[in-house]
Parts: structure tokens; C-alpha cells; sequence
DNA sequence: ATGGGTGCAAAGGATTTGCAACATT
DNA sequence: AATGTTGCAAATCCTTTGCACCCAT
């Protein structure tokens, strides 16, 4: 059944109605835990739905994001990408290898300080950069 | 006294050479606190430096950025926007008027949980989106 | 048949690159 | 002279837009 698919499921629950392309890009962001741009996931969905565009996946990610059924991430100022996981979590961008990490055990800080008051919060997004551990130890190779 | 010009110091403490396109760019992140764009400086910057590029303009903020003299701010996935306060705090990105405000009260957490234990972090960024207050006035105007 | 969804081609626009001219020590 | 800095023009490349087609209700 249909119902049982996750992807499916969660657009149902995020009130989008459920296309094919929709279930595709969803799924992939599902089942990918590695942050894609859009050129990933068409790259990828070319393969099963032939006949995609790079507009549909762009439309869609942008419209996930605005309800609520992925995040956008621009923690790389050259390029924005997506992440499935909507449970509040942080993110790390390695400045040598480019790849984007999921800190879950932190989050944005949800309290309000008072130069908050007034200002309808909708999303937050919690972004470090630095160096990942893979890229320190290519790092001590280079310099010995 | 060259010395006691603000941008000039905060240069020569980042260990960034003084030229007088630097200090006039950072001079102007200083002064205006509406976290500018690029383009915004170039314009401000022609009619002071007639001869300013916005090659210049780029490569200067991104130097800034990784000297520590500003923050880069990829808030908006449109265009990236650079800060001249230091110390840390939040931002906070209006999706109705775009506007970019400031949380100074709020900062980034910095505790480290398990799960970021061997990353080497520089940098972080909190980013809070919604409507400001202006904006909310706006809206409730056009509803009633 | 009507509205929503998709995809193509073209336009738009921010940012980077290559390189030559220039300044500074 | 040597090194670092600047600026122009061109290239790049991500993203959006306009519009026609298509599908489902």
C-alpha cells in the first residue's frame, strides 16, 4: 500500500499533495542522509523518472522547505541543499572537503531573549564550520 | 592618527595590511549595521573610491571572513550578506521585507555534545527566520 | 473543463577567474 | 626588483521565469 510508503506519508502530513516526482524527491532525501543540492537528486531521479527537470526538483525542494517537509541548508554560500530530517538538529561544514555533517545531539536554542520579543519565529537553523576529523589527520599528513 | 580610526585597528589586530579600499570597506560594515551586500558597499564605496570595483569588494569580505574581521551571513539563499560585529550573536531573517536583524542577546551555543567530539570548529552562525514585527503590522492590515 | 503539476528553453544575476596595471616596500 | 593589491572584462554557474503541455479530478 501506498500509505505505508514514508515518503508518502510524510507529505500527506505536510498537507502536499503527493505526485510522483514529489515522492521521488522526498524519498531520496529520506533515504540520503548526505545533504544533496538539486543537481544530486536529479542527477539520481533522472535515472527512475527519466523525463524530470531540474525546474520540477528545484520547485519542489523550495515548497518542502516552506512546509515544512525538509530543510533548506545554506551553510555553503556556493550552493544551498536539503535535508530530510526535520527534527531539530545542528550543522557542521567542513572547510576542506566541503561535506556537511548532522550534529543531533544540538539544536538552536529555542528560548527567547527579550531583543527577541516580537518577532514571530518560524524556523532556525544552527550552522558551525571548521574542520571535520577526516580532513585533520590529511591535514597532519601534509605538514609532515 | 591613523591609529585611532576603529577600522584601521581592528585591521592591523586581524593581521590584515591596510590598504584604504580595506579600511574604507570595513569602515562602512562599522558604521552601518544592515548587514550589506556586496553590491551595497560597492555602491556607497564609488563615491568615496571612484576607481572601487566589486571584484574588490568580493575578495576583501571573503578575506575579512576567513581573517575573523566580519562574519559572512548566507541567511538568505539569494545573496550573501556580511556583518562587522564580532562578538557573538544571533540573526534573524525576515521572509517578508528580507530584512536582516540582529539578536545580540542571543548567541550560538558553544558546549560541544558527543557526537562533535574530533571536529575542529571556527566558526558558528545562528539563523532564526519569520516576520518581524513591521511586517506583522503589514500583514494584519491587509487581512482586516 | 479546470486547476494543479511538470518541463523546456531562455533569462537573470550573483560570484569567480584570468590577467594586466598599479602600488608599496 | 619583488611582492602584494587592485580592477576590468569575460566566463561561470546556480537559480528563476514564462509559457505551453499534460494529467487528474
Amino acid at each position: 500500500m501506498m500509505n505505508t510508503d514514508p515518503a508518502y506519508k510524510k507529505l500527506i502530513e505536510c498537507g502536499i499533495r503527493p505526485s510522483i516526482q514529489r515522492i521521488e524527491i522526498l524519498r531520496y532525501l529520506l533515504t540520503h542522509h548526505t545533504h544533496p543540492t538539486v543537481d544530486e537528486i536529479f542527477v539520481d531521479l533522472k535515472k527512475r523518472v527519466p523525463t524530470v527537470s531540474r525546474t520540477t526538483i528545484y520547485n519542489t525542494l523550495r515548497m518542502f522547505s516552506e512546509k515544512g517537509a525538509a530543510f533548506m541548508i545554506t551553510i555553503d554560500e556556493h550552493r544551498v541543499c536539503y535535508d530530510g530530517t526535520t527534527e531539530p538538529h545542528a550543522h557542521f561544514y567542513c572547510k576542506h572537503c566541503g561535506k556537511v555533517y548532522d550534529f543531533h545531539e544540538m539544536q538552536p536554542p529555542r528560548n527567547v531573549t527579550s531583543d527577541m520579543e516580537g518577532f514571530h519565529i518560524e524556523d532556525a537553523q544552527l550552522y558551525y564550520k571548521g574542520i571535520c576529523p577526516a580532513c585533520q589527520h590529511t591535514e597532519e599528513k601534509k605538514i609532515s
